[in-house]
DNA sequence: GCCAACGTTGGC
DNA sequence: GCCAACGTTGGC
């Protein structure tokens, strides 16, 4: 199983609506960015992944799981871009910033601290381990 | 195929 | 609200 990250602005999409969305989850739509979108081909049913709420927040707030495989995003027509589909699974005890990412030195070459312009990212598995901890899991 | 211009993201 | 980093676009 991989591990993912996903961000988004909490004023656009927030936790709060994923959890809304039940089991049935939500698709993850709105990338526009190749490599976002390569990560979310190479996705597969019960990947799991990080909610980030970026800007307001900027902190790491729960846990997600892959509902779908990659197809169409439905808000455009362009064919270049796919979405998978997210549900949430639990939120972490204790939301993990960016500002304690940056802190640890076990996350050090975590995306989230290097390239904070990707909106979804691969999570190592030693990563995720770091951030349950921090995290209170 | 290069690169300048432009647009967007996201931390501060 | 600013600006740095980065990605994309389009002229040549």
């Amino acid at each position: 199983m991989a591990y993912w990250l996903f961000k988004s602005e909490p004023d656009t999409w927030s936790w709060d609506q994923q959890v809304a969305k039940g089991a049935a989850g939500e698709e993850w739509n709105g990338v526009r960015n190749y490599q976002a979108r390569n990560n979310m081909r190479a996705m597969k049913i019960g990947d799991r992944g990080f909610f980030y709420h970026s800007n307001v927040g900027k902190e790491v707030v729960g846990i997600v799981e892959v509902s779908a495989l990659s197809h169409p995003d439905s808000t455009t027509d362009d064919p270049r871009w796919d979405c998978v589909d997210i549900r949430a699974v639990k939120p972490l005890p204790r939301p993990v910033t960016l500002e304690e990412a940056k802190a640890d030195p076990r996350l050090a070459e975590m995306a989230l601290v290097k390239n904070t312009r990707l909106s979804v990212q691969p999570v190592t598995e030693a990563e995720w381990r770091v951030i349950c901890e921090l995290g209170g899991l």
